[in-house]
DNA sequence: TACTGTCACTAAACCGGTTCACTAAACCGG
DNA sequence: CCGGTTTAGTGAACCGGTTTAGTGACAGTA
């Protein structure tokens, strides 16, 4: 029934080391200020009574907390089963280890973001696939923190860091083109319902990662005079149950289309599985496509054609830039990062099936 | 060149709305003990200035800080490439995030798990896959800091959370044997050479569940009369590139098992490429099984029979157990749970190749 | 009218460190 | 031996909150 031993305090060590307390800070933080003999005692006192100086005290007096919060509209448990993410962390991990930081994640906390942020310790936030208009980017602005948005519509205020989506739809839908396809279905990544704005008819808005990779599908199938049916796009979580459900309601839905441009590689996994199920053969029957090129796609069978993009790359650069204005304190110009995409052509597209239409290729 | 504007404090909340402190601190913690109107006044003056509480001093006053640590020896940037680790952190957070904590990930920090450890702000701790003789298990131990050990060796002083990894890879092996094959080969998980106590040879000393997970096989082996050289038991990094490599570097050596008995799944999938690559076909000249049964094991092709442990509720579990530790003042008996795993047969395993040995069935 | 109790609120101490402003002693050149 | 500089260390203020122990005003009772 003993209390636990409370931790010593600085007062301890100073009162047993016959010094004051700012001597003993001095032994930690700036030994030079104290005759070596003196520093040393004072260590070797600490020492043998534990003392560890508290963390959150000196936080407090320092005015920051060298740890650096990873903000995510979704719930963590969410994050963690979605390999895009993963490879986006690690390059954030291993950039802010680099650096000497820790790493904070902020999610949803009894499903209030905002109440995550007001409780979370950072100096400054990595938001990632929040829409400029989210509440919470409204929310730090005000606090003041230092933020650097990812794949998020570029705010004049913050620095930010994207990729091409548009290039890389283009890319995508370019080659699924050029190999005869004509009748296609979209699967984009569909934003929770519980978060963002709901245009008024009730559809979730898409935000903006979905709605540059559309545009970039577009551009390419108008130059080539094809029309894509609103109907030829639905949407799904980005996780291989997700692509999976999505292909297999087209299908229900009476769609049968010769090419899939999935807006993940999740998704396009997903889509090749239900195509399989459906007794369709990739890349005879059908051609899938996927975007972010993530570890797994190279390994699947067939290994998937997909959007190649930097994501460890995106990760690293959020908080390089993050960093800058962490550190300075004078108010430096926000930088906005975009980066490049390339398609990847594996073994998940092939031509067209049966009636091989002899269009020009363009790729 | 402004300076950035400070964010507000208590005090200055408390002087533009004519009250103390105190009067602050109550309407946003305990309203009840302020008239109504009072309480409502001092909240949209702090909103007008858009005053938060600043929770690095809550956490100081309040001695804590609603934030789980989970303990990790190895870097982010490895962990969040781990499949085991992503499922383990699902359960996790997913448990942490019900009860209102927040998780923070400490990893070694500049090459220091200790300075970390020392750094980190945490109410608890959950270590994941450190061996109880890790040199951080006692500074925490001596921190006073609650702490719980998943995938541990027992320490009687903490709360634990283990699977059955012994039966799990007996039923794996007699799964095998049962098959008929006789010419073996393990892939065990090599710890990295960074960490952990250095056997006299300079071979790294197995780690738990390494250890128990050949026991469980030989315990199999053994019963079947069945030799296990030491040398047909190679390791590698627990990735699919790790698995690859151990199974060509036993292939350059001369091994030509008929059944690959992998101690992860990342393994065992990245054992199936290499063989494929040599020109093996599974399972009708190799059969692989894996262990952990993460979510890719029954997607790849062949689908991975594997041994399944529970590793999300393993990490629920150990959150659960650490907030009964740290929620409660009295020192309550630590709690050590074993989980059970079991054998799941997919496409990966079949009989022994060529000259089927007509031997009695086990399974 | 005096006593008691409740209500609404406050001053000061405290959490555990860091840092600013200052001092006594030692050192140093002339 | 004197004035000035260094060295080694100290006490108090401070970071931004929470909490303890009261205080004054007012209402209700005897």
């Amino acid at each position: 029934m003993e209390r636990r031993r409370s931790r010593p305090r600085i007062a301890d060590v100073a009162r047993e080391a016959g010094v004051s307390k700012t001597a003993v800070s001095f032994a930690f933080n700036s030994p030079e200020r104290l005759s070596t003999e003196t520093a040393i005692r004072i260590r070797e006192v600490a020492e043998t009574l534990g003392y560890r100086p508290n963390p959150v005290a000196r936080m407090l007096t320092q005015r920051q907390t060298m740890t650096l919060g990873v903000l995510t509209p979704q719930a963590l448990a969410v994050i963690f089963s979605n390999p895009f993410f993963a490879l986006f962390s690690e390059g954030v991990a291993h950039a802010a280890e680099d650096l000497g930081y820790e790493l904070h994640f902020i999610s949803p906390l009894h499903g209030s973001l905002a109440l995550a942020v007001g409780r979370s310790t950072v100096d400054g936030v990595v938001a990632i696939g929040l829409s400029a208009d989210h509440p919470e980017v409204g929310q730090i602005r005000g606090a003041g923190l230092p933020m650097v948005l990812v794949d998020s519509d570029d705010l004049p205020e913050h620095s930010s860091v994207v990729v091409d989506d548009e290039a890389g739809a283009r890319a995508a839908a370019e080659h699924i083109l050029s190999l005869g396809h004509r009748d296609l279905l979209v699967i984009a990544v569909e934003r929770p319902a519980a978060e963002g704005p709901v245009a008024a008819s009730g559809e979730p808005v898409r935000h903006g990662v979905t709605e540059r990779r559309l545009r970039g599908y577009r551009a390419a199938l108008e130059a080539a005079g094809v029309d894509l049916a609103e109907e030829r796009i639905v949407a799904g979580r980005s996780s291989i149950d997700g692509g999976s459900s999505a292909f297999q309601r087209a299908w229900a839905l009476g769609l049968r289309p010769t090419a899939v441009l999935a807006m993940s590689d999740a998704i396009a996994i997903g889509a090749m599985r239900a195509a399989r199920e459906l007794g369709l053969r990739i890349p005879d029957d059908l051609s899938v496509v996927g975007f972010d090129d993530i570890d797994l796609a190279a390994h699947v069978d067939p290994p998937l054609t997909t959007v190649h993009q930097p994501i460890r790359q995106k990760g690293a650069d959020a908080v390089r830039l993050l960093l800058a204005e962490v550190e300075q304190r004078e108010a430096n110009r926000p930088e906005h990062i975009r980066l490049e995409t390339r398609l990847i052509v594996r073994g998940s597209t092939g031509p067209v099936p049966q009636l091989r239409q002899e269009v020009p290729w363009v790729d």
